[in-house]
DNA sequence: TGTACATCAGTGAACGCGCGTTCACTGATGTAC
DNA sequence: TGTACATCAGTGAACGCGCGTTCACTGATGTAC
């Protein structure tokens, strides 16, 4: 980690490292662009070569965190095994552990990927291809007769808000499981009934 | 508003006014004890009075929502008229209209009931009875034959997830409705998929 | 292969800011006699 | 009914802090000839 010349090298990934650092455990308000320079070993106007502003920082960590999200997503779907019968809860199961997984893991970029944290009415547009993941396993899912396909319009946003609001809530400590009982299971509960809502009926 | 004596006799509510107005828009972060005082026309030590400190200004903040949330969700299910068939689905539109509502109508207070805005590793046991409504109402339904008591179990959790996850969703602008399609749209249709997967099986 | 030079990623000092919190204080209020 | 006094909700000034951002600068790098 140490700079042996003037110029660094690989600034702008190392701020990005330590903003990681910073924003995973606390939240996207821990960032602060001094603090990510000095973890970074360089004075902080240095980091205005890289990012145009502390918020630009933010952005950049939070596609960051999207474009991991979409990956784990991609993985989990494709790991998914299972009887004919079984595939779309297995594969909603999936998507929901994953999702749960890839929050815990760090839960303060979770916040800054979903959180409200510039301006009060900007809009932050981190356009991520995440969501686009979901809709294409849930039209695959129904292409294949394991979803009602009349019950697709809206399928995502079921899906995606169950995963979501559970995550948030375990994320934020707003759900008391009891002992012996981890946040994956009721993942698991939350999406076996959304997949069974989503079940092609007689 | 203007003070006419010395002591201004009703400041802790003030504060807490002033206090919600800031959080309201802005979320947690927006929330200065300074300004909070300014607000209410007072300096601010004065606030230091009636809140040992600014976390615990917001801990008052956060109990103020829940105790709205809770009631706002005694009311929608109380007003709920239905036929027998379609009273489980109709009540839980009804939470879940509730829920988003508050919400829209105080976007920053709740963030500020469900975000982690004190240090990472805090607790925020702001304890509320909104989630015993919740409960109450999926044992009634239940008792009553318009819910399957067989997946009672983690009903709560199913409900709560979907409600919280479409709100947060559309609170911080990651949902895209498409035009002419309103969150209340979007509510009814996870409620309405909610409500059948918990719905009577033969 | 050597040299002049443009580029640009770094430096470090400084700006102005608003914040949370504490302090010794003051004066309004209400109670005991 | 009047007075002495304890209480305590206010004041205003001050503390130390870390922050975002800008500035004129320097020196390493790489390219044109």
């Amino acid at each position: 980690m140490a700079r042996s010349s003037f110029h660094h090298g690989d600034l702008r990934n190392a701020l990005l490292r330590e903003g990681e650092a910073l924003v995973g455990d606390g939240g996207p308000e821990r960032l602060s662009v001094r603090e990510a320079a000095r973890g970074a070993g360089v004075s902080s106007a240095a980091a205005y070569k890289h990012f145009d502003s502390r918020e630009a920082l933010l952005r950049a960590l939070a596609e960051v965190g999207f474009e991991r999200l979409r990956l784990a997503l991609e993985e989990a779907v494709a790991g998914v095994r299972g009887r004919r019968r079984d595939i779309a809860e297995a594969t909603l199961r999936a998507v929901g552990r994953a999702y749960l997984q890839v929050a815990l893991e760090r839960p303060g970029l979770f916040r800054t990927m979903f959180g409200r944290w510039s301006a009060p009415d900007a809009v932050v547009p981190v356009d991520h291809g995440a969501y686009e993941v979901l809709q294409r396993v849930l039209d695959d899912l129904a292409a294949r007769g394991a979803l009602d396909a009349r019950l697709l319009e809206g399928a995502d946003l079921v899906v995606w808000s169950a995963a979501h609001g559970l995550t948030s809530l375990v994320l934020d400590g707003r759900v008391d499981l009891g002992p012996d009982r981890e946040p994956a299971w009721a993942m698991d509960l939350v999406m076996g009934r959304v997949a069974s809502s989503l079940a092609p009926r007689p």
